[in-house]
This record gives C-alpha cells, sequence and structure tokens, in this order.
DNA sequence: ATAAAATCATTTCAAATGAAATGAGTCAAG
DNA sequence: CTTGACTCATTTCATTTGAAATGATTTTAT
C-alpha cells in the first residue's frame, strides 16, 4: 500500500517547509528578514561582489527575486549596488558596513537555529544527511 | 566561515525543490496532475474518505489548497464529494472507479520517480533518511 | 429551547510570484 | 562603423496563493 508519509519527495517537502518556516519566524522577528533576503545576504557575506544574475546561479532564486531581495536589501541600507564599469549591464551587489554587521549577527541566528533543528542528530548524521541529499539533488537534475 | 551550501535548511530546500520539479513535470506530462492534487489522490487512495479538514491535517494542504485540489479532481471524474449525513458541514471526498484506476496508474508513476531519485543511494540510506528527516521536522515544530 | 460560540467548506480579495516584455548595454559578423 | 543577435536587470501583468470573510451547520452553555 503507498504511503505518503515514507514518500521521499514528499518528506523532504515536508522537512523543508517546516524547517523554512522556523527560520522564517526567527529573521522575521529580529531582523525583518525574508528568507530570499537572507540567502541573498549570507551569499554577499561569502563573495563580496555579486551580480543578479550570480545570485540566480548561486542560490536558486530567480532573477525577478534575486532582483527584488538585492533592492529590498538596498532600502534598509544593508547592500549597496553599483554599476560594474567594465559591463555595464552588470548591477553589482556588495555589503554595506552596516550590512556586514548585520551579515555576521543573522549568521549567528542561523547557526543557532540551524543547531535547534539538528539537535537530536550526532555530527555524523550531518554530513551523511548532507551527502544524501548530494546524491538526491544529482539524480533529480538527471530526470527529464 | 559561513557557507549556505551546507546549511541543513537551504539544503533540504534545494533538495525538496528539485525533486517536487522532477514529479511534477512526469504527474503533468502525463496525467496533467499537480502535486497538490496528487496529494489528495494518493491520499484517497489510502482512507478512502476524507474531508477537506482531514486532508489538511494529513497532507500539509492549507483547507484552501485542499479544497480546489479535491474540486479539481472531482471536475477530472476522479473523485466524488458526498456531504456526510450525520454531519453535513463536512464533505467527504472519494475517488471514484475511474479515480481509483488512475491512483494505480499514478502511484506506479511516483515509485518509478522516486527509486530514479534514490538509484545512487543503498536501501539503508532510505532508512536513514527517512529517520533524520523526522528527527529535524520534530525539532523544527519546537522552535517558537 | 435558545442564543452564542465553534467548526466546516468555499469564496473573495489582496499579496506574492514568475513568465514575458522592456530597455539598456555588449558582442560579433560583415 | 553598423546592423543584428545576445545578455543583463527591471518592470509589467497575469496567475497562484493564502488570509480573512462568508454562509451553512453543529455544539455548548444557559
Amino acid at each position: 500500500m503507498f504511503d505518503l508519509n515514507s514518500f521521499i519527495p514528499y518528506r523532504l517537502n515536508q522537512a523543508a517547509q517546516q524547517t523554512s518556516e522556523a527560520l522564517a519566524r526567527k529573521y522575521r522577528n529580529q531582523y525583518g528578514l525574508t528568507i530570499p533576503e537572507w540567502r541573498v545576504l549570507a551569499h554577499l557575506g561569502k563573495y563580496d561582489k555579486l551580480s543578479v544574475r550570480d545570485l540566480e546561479k548561486a542560490i536558486a532564486l530567480d532573477r525577478v527575486a534575486a532582483s527584488r531581495a538585492g533592492t529590498s536589501l538596498c532600502s534598509k541600507g544593508w547592500v549597496q549596488k553599483i554599476v560594474n564599469e567594465q559591463d555595464r549591464r552588470l548591477v553589482e551587489f556588495s555589503l554595506t558596513d552596516v550590512g556586514r554587521e548585520n551579515y555576521e549577527r543573522v549568521t549567528l541566528l542561523a547557526e543557532s537555529t540551524e543547531a535547534l533543528l539538528l539537535k537530536s542528530l550526532a555530527e555524523s548524521d550531518r554530513k551523511k544527511l548532507l551527502e544524501l541529499l548530494d546524491k538526491i539533488e544529482e539524480s533529480a537534475r538527471q530526470i527529464i
């Protein structure tokens, strides 16, 4: 008998949704941040300068969402947009000083929330999970 | 240095999205079915009679989505709605004969697609993954 | 018995989303 | 050079989504 509760795609969705909601509540309550904004922030913290296209590729936001999240972070004063002088089609997003400070804080919140999510898992489980997700994503990409 | 790619909530989202998209393509191409419709179908295959409220609780669709998916399956002729005579607020959804036939077919497609997703995993990995997702979901529910 | 509160499914409407259109800039071929 | 094909970010607009409103029914409290 088919059981949705042991059907991996469904369970991945459930787990993703539950964890995203938990995280989203934290970000929203403490920083008024959405998940797409957080992703842009997190990626800028690591890569310094990124165009909308870079973001689209790197963090699985479509370009409209990436553009909107970046613009919204700009209006918070956390991010600045600078047109690339070599190629004036490109808009480079980067963290402001305030953005960098908040990046540090939000990252701590993200990490502590992740720790709560993983509290009943061993460190080896975390590695194992990432490895399994890698394989599943790889297979998913091959399905037409 | 914080890395989004080893951040569990992000990776769960990625994996869920990739697998859902792969599945959704299959359902849409072969049966014109959406994911919410498939979930309702799958659950009706197992539980026979379900109200919108039952569906909401069981398969993580809000009641609007559940109602819409059920109604849409009705207009395909796969599902019927019958008002419960004991409690006339309740609308019981159940599979028609055609719906049951299609349930069998779609379930096979779901299982074969799942097998493709898991092709590089051992059977023990599948169990392990479900166990890890259980624990994470449980923890997520506890986060305010 | 009756009124108020609660529960149910659906509808409505405003917000979120994303595909296609737009406008700006670059590249490549002649 | 100049034209036409690309590539980029943003805007637009139609669709999707879900919170709140609605209308129907049941339960609870008096």
